[in-house]
DNA sequence: GTCTATACCTTGATAGAC
DNA sequence: GTCTATCAAGGTATAGAC
């Protein structure tokens, strides 16, 4: 990590959370600085387009993912607990108020967007995706899990599952995202 | 169904598609107008509010919705055969390039919508989480389906997992959908 | 039913002072 | 590093002529 001054940081947490609540033209510079009691031009000092600060949030967002999941790699944990860990992060973000997931908040501007926003988006949807079918496969590999289909389609089918649950959830609360869940590990013949 | 000119009907049309393409906030007046080859005010002679708009077409996606299952229920088809149904018309609209599903399309936007688009779109989204459970209640009668848990909970990630396929499909192409609808018909035991 | 014209707002972005 | 000031563009919406 470079380092970051105060105001830096706030930057990306607050522009992380809005985009994450109403997507990539659906907030303002505006919204950020009246949040930290600055002005609109302040925000462009460290980042001169909104495509460089959604750029960055997306890198860091990325960044902490792989962070996370080569920490779990080495703790040796079950493919089960792999999972588990994923849904709590997911949950404790929802709580943070933070509604819908980063993927899911830049499908419906995604045509009209900068090129190398599109770039980091689909990194991290590739990078989410590649997760979960190693550790699908892991855990077939293991007998955590039970299910017919390929890895990476059953991985698919998860993420858009977790998508659509994340969205759902931000209207009609966090118990619809732990009800789906539920239904993942299920069909996953998981045991916990 | 009010008698409806021309314009009126290619107005509904056009916003319909620009909604499910980009969201409440995605598309304008203008962008409608453009279409139709007529200025930004004639819409408003239709509909003077932008929320009116809305509210209608969703109420015509709901009208639609409520017609296509009371057929269905008077056609005696299988339970399975009615989730295929409704498969095919997503898969249709798909092709038509209205990419994302109306209740996904407003959920960025939501904390900001008109109240009278906000409860369009909970009709919506109640309408057919009731359908789902209504289906799957019955399959699971008949013996067409086997799962262990609440039809209503089943229904609602069902629900989900298709709004997320819609919305990674638009941006990696049909086989997506294609792929997460035979592994949801795979999880409810369906045999076809 | 469609047009022109217009008012008013928000947004992304820049220039230049401090 | 933050401010004031400013700009062009695009959005919603209205008034009134035809």
């Amino acid at each position: 990590m470079q380092e970051m001054n105060n105001t830096n940081q706030q930057i990306l947490s607050y522009g992380r959370t809005f985009l994450q609540c109403r997507g990539y033209n659906g907030f303002s510079y505006r919204d950020i600085s009246q949040k930290l009691g600055i002005k609109n031009a302040a925000i462009h000092h460290y980042y001169p387009l909104k495509e460089d600060l959604v750029t960055t949030i997306f890198e860091s967002i990325r960044q902490q993912f792989t962070k996370d999941i080569a920490k779990m790699a080495q703790s040796g944990c079950s493919a089960c607990e792999e999972l588990q860990y994923f849904f709590d992060f997911m949950l404790r973000e929802f709580d943070e108020g933070r509604n819908i997931c980063p993927i899911g908040s830049l499908i419906l501007d995604f045509e009209e967007l900068p090129e190398k926003v599109k770039e980091q988006h689909l990194l991290l949807m590739d990078n989410v995706l590649a997760w979960f079918s190693e550790v699908l496969k892991n855990g077939l590999q293991k007998g955590e899990f039970i299910f017919s289909e390929p890895v990476d389609m059953r991985a698919e089918a998860i993420v858009e599952t977790l998508l659509g649950a994340r969205q759902l959830a931000s209207i009609k609360g966090r118990k619809t995202l732990e009800r789906s869940i539920l239904i993942i590990k299920s069909d996953l013949g998981c045991k916990n």
